[in-house]
DNA sequence: GCTATTGTTCGAATATTATCGAACTATAAA
DNA sequence: TTTATAGTTCGATAATATTCGAACAATAGC
């Protein structure tokens, strides 16, 4: 069982996250995410590469947005929404509202 | 007369924006300019060269944050806070409500 | 015009990141 | 045990950013 790291709340770092959050790739991810609750990396990857989404899995699980937990053969994510309120309050809404 | 580039609200990335804000150094800079109002480029550069604080308030103004208008021989910034409330609403705020 | 002040631009060095193939790991199922 | 599936990790390459000194530009004041 594959164990992955997963900052605390106090650990979120603002600048981290609004990183994270700057990548067309990542965004996208988000925003899924938060439409469609949890999914797997491969149902998230329009076509790239698996190293490469593992990256990107990986800069949002580093930084608190997103939690993954084993499931099978495959990693469920799912924003970590209430920590992310808690930490920085009306700043995922604000992302995610804006279009697009 | 130097002319600087300002993004029309239309043209704000939601992306560059967040990219922009994450940044340490600019984030400081946003922060400051959120508490005092209007500063010059001098005044927020807490000792840094003058070329890299040029380069972070480029970005700044690029991504329209920033707007920047000639006082003499210096530069005064403000922040964009209609401009961006209207093409994120509560984003600013956001970030701006965030520790430190 | 000369000088000081403010900031920009240029150029180069350094650092960070993204991308992706290949090899690897872990689980499930036949 | 063998095979398939789902992701991770490694390593290399390319693209982007940051940093900062030096040269330059624009304005103000003498």
């Amino acid at each position: 069982m594959r164990q992955f790291r997963h900052p605390p709340i106090s650990d979120i770092q603002l600048e981290s996250v609004l990183y994270a959050l700057s990548d067309p790739v990542r965004l996208s991810i988000v925003r899924q995410l938060a439409r469609e609750g949890e999914a797997t990396c491969a149902a998230l990857d329009g076509g790239r590469p698996k190293s490469s989404m593992s990256h990107h899995f990986r800069v949002l699980r580093e930084c608190g947005i997103v939690k993954t937990r084993n499931d099978g053969t495959s990693h469920m994510n799912e924003l970590r929404r209430a920590d992310l309120d808690s930490a920085f309050p009306g700043l995922l809404a604000a992302v995610l509202a804006a279009p697009n």
